[in-house]
DNA sequence: ACCTGAACACCGTTCAAGT
DNA sequence: ACCTGAACACCGTTCAAGT
């Protein structure tokens, strides 16, 4: 009851992004077996249940880290900043992405082990369906060309292969994908 | 020197088969985590070490499962069966891989690991490619494209949907691969 | 060749306790 | 609130041994 706060505990020794930042660091060294929750407190010199004061699960902390790769590159993406053209703007943003899985080969098995359900991810998503939508889809067709474009990313990510053959499908896909399917003489 | 064999040792008391029917049965009952190779050895009733004389790691009982899931649908497929157009061809391929995995969503981790490399996987991808050749595409056009379309298989069952967002999105992109991108205003 | 018991070096997670 | 030591119930894999 002095008025001023009074000092409820000593100085936090971890946080969140030094969690995220040990587990990012194993990863790139040593691959997703690396990253366990036993490493991550070793490396901050914690014990492991330190770890447990700031995220619930192991599979929390893997998200985590998927959602700052996923900032990253949303970060780094002005949106209409290329802008000749939504398919530039598109396959600009496709390729970030791809690049920053390459970069980081041992996060590709979190991302696949599904959704992060964070704001970065949404962003990305809703960065996708804007332009998709400037390029004249429905919102119905914005909606589903995102999963399709997201999806078609996720793949890729698992079976890394040269650049050019990264670009050379998500090229099809949005031919495919501002192709009138009425227009289409299969169907 | 009799002649004939000596018999050498004991009956097999188990088999590689038998490995897979009891890794599928476990990832059906309880998910990727269930698969171990310790659960796998309790289930057919041998000690863990049984399963190395077979495979060499969990990793390659992982791969002879998704080989045997693979094998289902391929044995399933007979070609040109369907036979009303190669789009329709390929687009039930790529549904009943997709439902395959639908069916055994504890595989899809496995999937997503890698490539078998096995004869299977080989088999998929040329029906695939003979698919796109009967279509018209030039060789390397075929080749990149069973890329497209395994990439896509392989990154919707990491983010399951409802069938009808899988087939619209498979269409996009068959209806992409089969515009000339010559004749696509955009490149 | 095929299988076992025992062990090694790990895991994630929880509990009870300390500040 | 934040962190710890100790423990529980697991892992994959290897070794030495048995038939």
């Amino acid at each position: 009851m002095t008025g001023t706060a009074v000092r409820r505990s000593e100085p936090r020794r971890v946080t969140e992004a030094q969690v995220v930042d040990a587990a990012m660091w194993l990863l790139d060294m040593g691959g997703p077996a690396a990253a366990s929750i036993r490493r991550i407190a070793a490396a901050m010199d914690v014990a492991p249940q330190a770890v447990y004061t700031y995220f619930p699960d192991t599979a929390s902390v893997g998200r985590a880290v998927v959602e700052r790769l996923i900032g990253e590159v949303v970060a780094a993406t002005e949106p209409g900043t290329d802008a000749k053209s939504w398919q530039d703007d598109l396959e600009a943003l496709a390729l970030r992405v791809s690049r920053r899985f390459a970069d980081h080969p041992g996060t590709v098995p979190l991302v696949v082990a599904g959704s992060t359900g964070g704001p970065n991810e949404r962003r990305l998503a809703g960065r996708v369906r804007e332009l998709l939508t400037a390029a004249g889809l429905d919102a119905a067709d914005a909606d589903w060309g995102t999963y399709l474009i997201g999806v078609y990313v996720l793949g890729a990510a698992t079976r890394p292969d040269s650049e050019a053959r990264f670009v050379w499908g998500l090229r099809r896909l949005l031919a495919g994908l501002c192709v009138p399917l009425g227009a289409n003489p299969y169907w």
